[in-house]
DNA sequence: CTACACCCTGTACGTAGGTATGGGGTCAAG
DNA sequence: CTTGACCCCATACCTACGTACAGGGTGTAG
């Protein structure tokens, strides 16, 4: 069971220093104990969770939401229905997301596709259809 | 040609008043005229304009892309062909976070998959492959 | 003993895109 | 003339995720 510094702690867990103690700031590890001259001390379990966070992170989860997938882990009486579900909740986030990148993806394909180019910008339909002004949300204002 | 003022500017393009002076100061916006007692003084012009910001931001465009393709529209002599060009670069980014939100609904799909619930989370496959470890990055360091 | 690498805290800076607040002045109706 | 809605500017604050100092102390190899 090493004693790690903070930066052979970065070193195994290929973080910046300055992260970890981020992390430690915004409770995704726990404070460390400290040597006599106030330098922290960690174990192989902070390097074993920073990659719990890193990975977290990868599925794209937030950081406040790890500290919650974190909290989880250790709860004894909670079961694994509840990161199941926190799972699909983020799954689906991530699907609307891919959702709305597509429906961007296709109007600026089609944009791009109708632009042939070499035509003045004044003509140039991408400019055309952002300017494209709806009178409907139009709010009447005093004065 | 109604002179308007920055709160009716406003309603008429559907955003919040600071959101005008912040992109005045920008430079989405041009400065505007002022009144004797220094309030600013818009035409329509600004109105279309604001349209044309918020349109091309739901194409997923930055306020600074968005101040670029503002210039382009008005340069006289560039062509078409700028235009179409940073929106196909557009459309590559679009594309790759959507494929990288595709690997990650895929990994989060198999996970959620995999894990049939109604385990303790000592044995909650999600939380096993979050803490997977590699060994590959590790980096030795001093002391 | 001198470097030099490392550690500490606190704060500022960076992106992106705004919102909120405070202290002031203006304008129009009643 | 008062009231309320509006305007001005500057600065701070927000999410999200860190990075980069500054100004100090520590630890160790040579």
């Amino acid at each position: 069971m090493a004693r790690l510094t903070i930066g052979e702690l970065a070193n195994r867990a290929g973080v910046n220093r300055e992260t970890v103690r981020y992390y430690e700031r915004r409770r995704l590890l726990p404070r460390p104990p400290r040597s006599v001259t106030g330098y922290r001390v960690f174990s192989d379990d902070a390097v074993d969770r920073l990659r719990f966070i890193k990975h977290a992170q990868g599925l794209g989860f937030t950081l406040n939401e790890i500290r919650e997938l974190l909290g989880l882990r250790l709860g004894e009486r909670s079961s694994c229905d509840e990161v199941r579900a926190r799972a699909a909740r983020k799954l689906s986030d991530v699907e609307a997301k891919i959702a709305a990148l597509e429906r961007i993806r296709i109007a600026l394909g089609g944009l791009v596709t109708a632009c042939k180019a070499r035509r003045p910008t004044a003509l140039c339909p991408i400019l055309e259809s952002l300017k494209a002004r709806d009178t409907a949300n139009e709010v009447p204002s005093r004065r």
